[in-house]
DNA sequence: TTAATATATGAACAGATATTCATATGAAAG
DNA sequence: CTTTCATATGAATATCTGTTCATATATTAA
């Protein structure tokens, strides 16, 4: 352990200003979700529509599985909806935040 | 591999208006750079002052070394950028998408 | 009821990733 | 030049994560 500390007080006067560890947590968790490429492409093809699972396969090029798996993921961070219509379920974004995210994401991107 | 393909003409438009592979697969990449409670510390610490290596580890309460590799990859991701002074290596924020991205992730978060 | 279809799920495996530890590099001080 | 200090880095390890495969569940049709 280097306990150093070249700047005491800036460090100290940082370390007092920053957000708890568990909200740090929950914001990487959130973060963590978009990181992935066939959960970012499920998000890109839910903004343009409402799907169902084995559209969703089709679209990603992946399995009903694999995106299954996913779409559970995706759920229980509250990132996307679903109603089911006797057989099939629709799965669809829960909110801008979700839009807005990505729209960011892909601006920075683009910007390199 | 289930072929089912419940709504052909929607599935196929949506499949059209799909980005490129690479481009979601970029944008999968930054999100998963911010998808780490380390790495969303140091950010957050560097959004309120720029720092060196020691004093993240300080703030952070983490090691000099994992600091270290952590900075190295925000680096190369092009989120973080560095001067040298003497010894001491000084890290800062590189621009504001950084800062934005952060902020609408935690504005998610909150919302919950 | 039985068959067919859409989705969900559990286990297993492979690949990725963060931390640790030891050590290297590079710069200033003595 | 040698020592000290701040940072960087490589290897090893343990953990996490996404996909696959097989199968379960649930709903509709026959």
């Amino acid at each position: 352990m280097n306990e150093c500390i070249l700047h005491e007080d800036l460090a100290k006067k940082v370390k007092n200003k920053m957000l708890s560890d568990e909200i740090l947590f929950d914001i990487a968790e959130v973060f963590k979700i978009f990181g992935d490429s066939t959960r970012i492409k499920i998000i890109y093809a839910l903004k343009l529509s409402e799907l169902c699972v084995c559209d969703l396969a089709f679209i990603t090029n992946s399995t009903q599985s694999a995106i299954s798996h996913q779409l559970r993921i995706l759920k229980q961070a509250k990132l996307v909806k679903s109603r089911k219509d006797g057989k099939v379920v629709y799965y669809s974004l829960k909110d801008n935040h979700v839009i807005k995210l990505f729209m960011i994401g892909r601006e920075h991107v683009e910007e390199l």
